[in-house]
DNA sequence: TTATATGCAAACAATTTGCATCCTG
DNA sequence: CAGGATGCAAATTGTTTGCATATAA
């Protein structure tokens, strides 16, 4: 299918890799929002000559075809999770660092109209909402 | 006053420098927003034996305190700007940079509805819009 | 076969930190 | 005067890159 791995790396001219494979695969099984660390760390127990390196360059290329998003969750590191074309933005805790998918659905329309009233013309949007999960109140209120 | 530089590092019981007092007049001035470097090579003209550690220090300093909010605007580095009070968010141009600010009206009620269906207290809004502004889009035109 | 991908180690760049010294309160 | 702030240089850390080798097509 048009939005498979094969087609996608094919369509740019590059090559199917075991390596890929595992790296798209991972991504696709986990729902949440991995590092590239966390990434690496996972696909070494199946491909332990698996190199960060190429971690880091596989993600760029996903994320050049359109295949992974690229997302600043925490300050200090990127997070990749796979397209799965419903648009939605996230909601993290500033506690535990738990990521809560959420889909804006008039959000798109304000967007239109800043675009238009700015003459931008908007490829993409990026909302995060930060704050505390509901676990995290309740221990912030047993520790004080 | 009460959003005054002094009063909010007295009030963290902390010292007023001329590093500090300095640094954070260039962001009063700007409009814009200002990354660490650009702060430093501005700053220097005024205080040539200012250290860019100095600055990263005052930078926190001044985003714990509340005067200053950090925003990621391009993938690579922090920008910085005066919190003036008027909550705003951001629409970038991926071509020159531009940034400019927009208020949005009613997403706050969305945010709210959403904290309250998972339970999450927020805290804040980052909403960042990526586009091509009216003289990149032009720009592209004759180039191709 | 041949250009692209990989693994390794070294390089990078933004930011942070250790420490001796300085200076605000 | 004492503890926080500074300047300098070195350290950190996520990410990228050079290069020789391996491999997909």
């Amino acid at each position: 299918m048009e939005n498979s791995l094969e087609y996608r790396l094919r369509a740019a001219g590059e090559r199917l890799t075991p390596q890929r494979r595992l790296i798209a695969g991972i991504l696709q099984e986990q729902e949440g929002h991995l590092s590239a660390d966390e990434i690496y760390l996972l696909a070494r127990r199946q491909h332990s000559s698996l190199s960060l390196a190429t971690v880091y360059r596989t993600l760029r290329r996903l994320k050049e075809s359109g295949m992974v998003r690229e997302l600043r969750l925490s300050s200090d590191r990127y997070y990749y999770e796979i397209e799965r074309g419903r648009a939605h933005q996230h909601i993290v805790c500033l506690s535990c660092g738990k990521v809560i998918e959420f889909t804006c659905a008039h959000c798109s329309e304000v967007y239109n109209e800043l675009a238009v009233q700015h003459g931008f013309q908007i490829t993409s949007a990026r909302v995060k909402l930060l704050g505390y999960c509901a676990d995290c109140q309740a221990h912030v209120h047993h520790e004080t």
